[in-house]
DNA sequence: ATTACTATACCAACCAGACGGTTAATAAAG
DNA sequence: CTTTATTAACCGTCTGGTTGGTATAGTAAT
């Protein structure tokens, strides 16, 4: 069966992957193990290995669901400034800054998978790229660009601890990048 | 035996850790193991081991190398903006975009450190924290940080691979920076 | 209602290979 | 003859994955 998604239990698929992102949080990619997942889960790996036939699987589907809730995030903050003409940027920089409401911390799937296997970044490279073509139709290329890549930048520090301040001032920050928004598009246009 | 740095023979040691780079650039952090080093590098894994007692002390010496290097480009750099009151700035960004000039592609020590053991991170957290207190003692705190994380943010995507077109941008990249940092500080201390 | 069949979800046991690390031996250099 | 550098062989453990089996629930014919 092909698993409806939308309506009604939660099933292990979720608990699993909650469970991966937690450990890659806490443990580093390379302790993410069916082993260790089992422990935590209860779920015999045998278990954790008839919803996800292989780890490939298993960081896949934890890729996909975190480009997915990505998306959603930001689609939400776009109806939100569906007044404002720089919209869409200002809710693709939210949305990338929002990652810790239900997203836990990290791009744990991210990182996971390029330790094991670069090749299974290609569905978010694709992600990206798409990504950035938005914000090159956007007034002030590269002033997209590089908020795109700030905003990157500071979560990743945040989801790799490398930085304490970084959490506490996250909502200062988008704050900031969106009067960053207004301020420096004006210049661009100026220009 | 405490090793001596500085003069003298280039040995083994940095001809390993230029392996283990390549290796977790070309294959994800999780294949970075004795015995593919021994197999790149040619010398035995009890070799290897004879350098470096054990993985994480491998990794440790990965990211250490990076954190020098990163330095000493930093340090060139502003004395290359020693008349400009934004150098120190200015050079904070550069340097991290310069990257891979010899410092190759990537922060390999940092992600493969990160994938095995959080922990390991801890020196360069701290480096982190230096570099974060030096901006904030500049002019445009905000800008400082934002550019920071802007910078830093963007070298990530290069070298998880994620976009094609931010390296051959690179160049342009930087002289925008240049230019930001000189319109907002402008803005920020109008303010 | 019973039987038979099927699909889903899971588990315990096992396996082959990979991995980090140890050790004993070796060789060159001072 | 000790220090440095290196090797080959080995070991115990961990890991991804396989297998064969079990429990449950739905379905459908008898």
């Amino acid at each position: 069966m092909v698993e409806k998604k939308g309506a009604g239990r939660p099933s292990n698929r979720e608990v699993i992957l909650d469970a991966a992102d937690q450990l890659v949080a806490a443990e580093g990619a390379a302790h993410l193990t069916f082993d260790a997942l089992s422990q935590v889960t209860g779920i015999s790996k045998g278990g954790l290995l008839y919803h996800f036939n292989s780890k490939d699987c298993l960081l896949q589907a934890m890729l996909k669901r975190r480009v997915e809730r990505y998306e959603a995030l930001r689609e939400s903050y776009h109806q939100q400034f569906s007044d404002d003409p720089k919209g869409e940027l200002k809710s693709i920089l939210l949305a990338a800054l929002d990652t810790d409401a239900e997203c836990s911390r990290l791009g744990s799937g991210m990182l996971a998978a390029a330790a094991t296997n670069p090749e299974l970044l290609g569905p978010l490279k694709e992600h990206i790229a798409v990504t950035l073509q938005r914000l090159e139709r956007i007034a002030g290329k590269k002033v997209g660009k590089t908020l795109f890549y700030a905003v990157h930048g500071a979560r990743l520090f945040e989801q790799l601890n490398l930085c304490d301040a970084c959490v506490h001032e996250r909502e200062d920050f988008a704050q900031y990048l969106l009067k960053l928004v207004d301020e420096l598009t004006e210049i661009e246009s100026i220009r």
